[in-house]
DNA sequence: CCCCAGGGCCATA
DNA sequence: TATGGCCATGGG
């Protein structure tokens, strides 16, 4: 759905009327946005649109302040400077990727997320490689469980996208209607309400997708793995020695969960 | 072969 | 409210 190349990254827009292939690279002293198929109808739009992605518009040093005063954290500063939260704009996309991921390996998942991508998302051709968007509810509205099931996903997976696919169809549900709720707690309650979505998926949900800052997703394993490698929580723990390391994070909880999650990766 | 993975639901007590 | 089984498959 991206692609990074040596020193820029593309994807689609969305776009009102039909997709557009973006190009960001950066230079000295700017990143700049380029459309390199399509046509660049919406700059505005697109401008907007990379910002709330890659969670340009926001002064992160606050949170590395937070994080030097524990000399067991402080690393992630250094090793992951200038890393910001690469969001998920598309609710329906985010939510849908929460329920792949549930209790399965993360390769698996994103081996399930292509599957369905390729097979009902929007492409693009450009250079060689295709970009997809996220299939459209009103596409996954129409495939039935049997067919998702043939994709390898589990019977409850499937049921749980079909039910938020017709959600979405509906407009029983939507970003707007969620941010329309006016507190994050009404956003998670709602949320929660929905089978297949419990307090991970919502929280993850709120921090990718509504970009709230001060989200926890108690319970997770690659967050509590981490706490105990960097000395913040006892091997066997509960939520209140999480919280006890959250709460002196207040305003960046959100951060230190993809900080904490990027130090598991192996790679880098 | 075993255990676990960026959970959530359900039955049981 | 708390606990345990279950889902289904890949990777270590």
């Amino acid at each position: 759905m991206h692609r990074v190349e040596r020193d820029a990254v593309r994807r689609l827009f969305p776009g009102n009327k039909s997709p557009q292939l973006i190009e960001i690279r950066e230079n000295a002293t700017h990143l700049l946005i380029d459309c390199i198929k399509g046509n660049f109808s919406e700059p505005h739009h697109i401008r907007r649109f990379v910002v709330e992605w890659l969670d340009l518009d926001r002064d992160i040093n606050p949170f590395y302040r937070l994080l030097q005063q524990d000399p067991d954290l402080s690393d992630l500063a250094h090793q992951f400077r200038g890393f910001r939260m690469v969001g998920i704009p598309d609710l329906f996309e985010a939510l849908v990727w929460c329920i792949l991921g549930q209790q399965i390996n993360l390769s698996f998942a994103y081996t399930l997320k292509r599957r369905l991508v390729e097979r009902f998302g929007t492409c693009i051709s450009f250079a060689q490689h295709n970009y997809f968007l996220f299939p459209e509810p009103s596409v996954l509205h129409h495939v039935s469980v049997e067919d998702l099931r043939t994709m390898q996903l589990t019977e409850k997976k499937a049921q749980y996208i079909k039910t938020i696919s017709d959600l979405f169809y509906h407009q029983q549900l939507s970003k707007e209607k969620l941010k329309g709720l006016g507190s994050e707690e009404k956003m998670l309650e709602e949320l929660i309400a929905i089978r297949g979505i419990g307090e991970w998926t919502a929280n993850y949900v709120l921090m990718k997708s509504l970009r709230a800052m001060n989200r926890v997703p108690y319970g997770d394993s690659g967050i509590n793995g981490a706490l105990f490698r960097l000395k913040q929580i006892p091997k066997k723990n509960n939520r209140s020695e999480v919280d006890k390391v959250f709460d002196q994070f207040e305003g960046w909880k959100t951060y230190l969960t993809f900080y904490l999650w990027r130090s598991n990766s192996k790679v880098l």
